[in-house]
DNA sequence: GCCGCTTGGAACCGATCAGTACCGTTTGCG
DNA sequence: CGCAAACGGTACTGATCGGTTCCAAGCGGC
């Protein structure tokens, strides 16, 4: 075997916290479902705190290449990171923000959980605003916090009413803001 | 003693459930945080999911009666459904909307606390929307799921910035799109 | 004063939790 | 070939989980 145990870990964490909930999943069942002995998950993580924030990390940076690279493939319209969000949230297992979710769960707001989830929010924003830049929209960053304003609105829609409106919605307000 | 075990129950559970989340939250030290025997807890409630049912159902009550009750007291503008927002949300103690925290800990999107949460926000849809009728715009209901996805996305930017500035910016947007 | 209902307290249940220790095996490298 | 590191599997820890059961005390109404 040997063939990283701990790429396995993180990877069947991703799935299995964001499906079922962080504090959901037991280690046991994480153990089982990756086929890593109990073992090598503790030689690998302190604990399952450190887990989860590896986990949240990887999710972090891969979320935030494909997001980038889904605008560098685009028209460079600022509303570009709407249908980015759309073809997202669209996915058949969505259920919501992982950040967002697991934000909700670790209740202590200094905990590392929530500074590793603002800190993805942030960075997201700040993309959304280099876009604004670029179409020639004021640096401030203010329309880009609000952009993240209604794309938080809309994931909390969709996970309620189980359909994509919300991002359309979300996006054309988001248009109404440009224009003006 | 005999006196109302359950309500102290469900008012001991709502302060705990939103303080620190459900699933964090065990039988025996609600149990002890509100003097109350364990065999009473299950005389009044079939399980510990009955009773996150019955306090979400009773904070659902509270929360739109007092919304109402600040609507009506005040200038009767749709917007200012932000102004009772941002006071809520100004709270010491605040964790975020309980009900996306519960639906978001309830990962099972078929689930009773789902329901519940989403009839929640419904019915405030609905409030909303009479605002909104009452001053004259369209009785079609598509405005007030914006101002719903607007406070869902500033209440997020609350939680993660630790200020009202993100109910501000939303009352904002909101003023935009009335004056269209 | 007595009866019936609700109460709080405690003992107990099996299951599961996160985390530790030790096992024999497999793997990559010199 | 041989060694060392990483591995999977199992058994175990104490604590806590949600839930059941029994009991004695307190209360209200008749």
């Amino acid at each position: 075997m040997a063939t990283q145990a701990r790429e396995r870990l993180i990877a069947t964490a991703e799935t299995l916290f964001y499906q079922r909930g962080i504090q959901a999943v037991g280690i046991s069942e994480l153990i089982d479902a990756s086929g890593v002995g109990r073992a090598s998950f503790y030689r690998h993580f302190d604990s399952k705190d450190a887990l989860v924030h590896a986990v949240l990390r990887h999710r972090n940076e891969r979320a935030l290449a494909a997001l980038e690279a889904a605008l560098a493939g685009s028209d460079g319209s600022p509303l570009g990171v709407f249908d980015v969000v759309a073809e997202r949230y669209g996915q058949a297992d969505f259920r919501g923000c992982a950040f967002i979710n697991a934000m909700v769960e670790a209740a202590d707001r200094g905990s590392e959980t929530h500074r590793i989830a603002r800190a993805h929010k942030l960075a997201q924003i700040e993309i959304i605003a280099r876009q604004l830049e670029q179409a020639g929209h004021s640096p401030s960053g203010e329309l880009a916090r609000d952009f993240q304003l209604l794309i938080d609105g809309a994931v909390m829609g969709v996970l309620r009413e189980g359909n994509l409106e919300p991002v359309e919605r979300a996006k054309q307000i988001a248009a109404r803001l440009l224009h003006l």
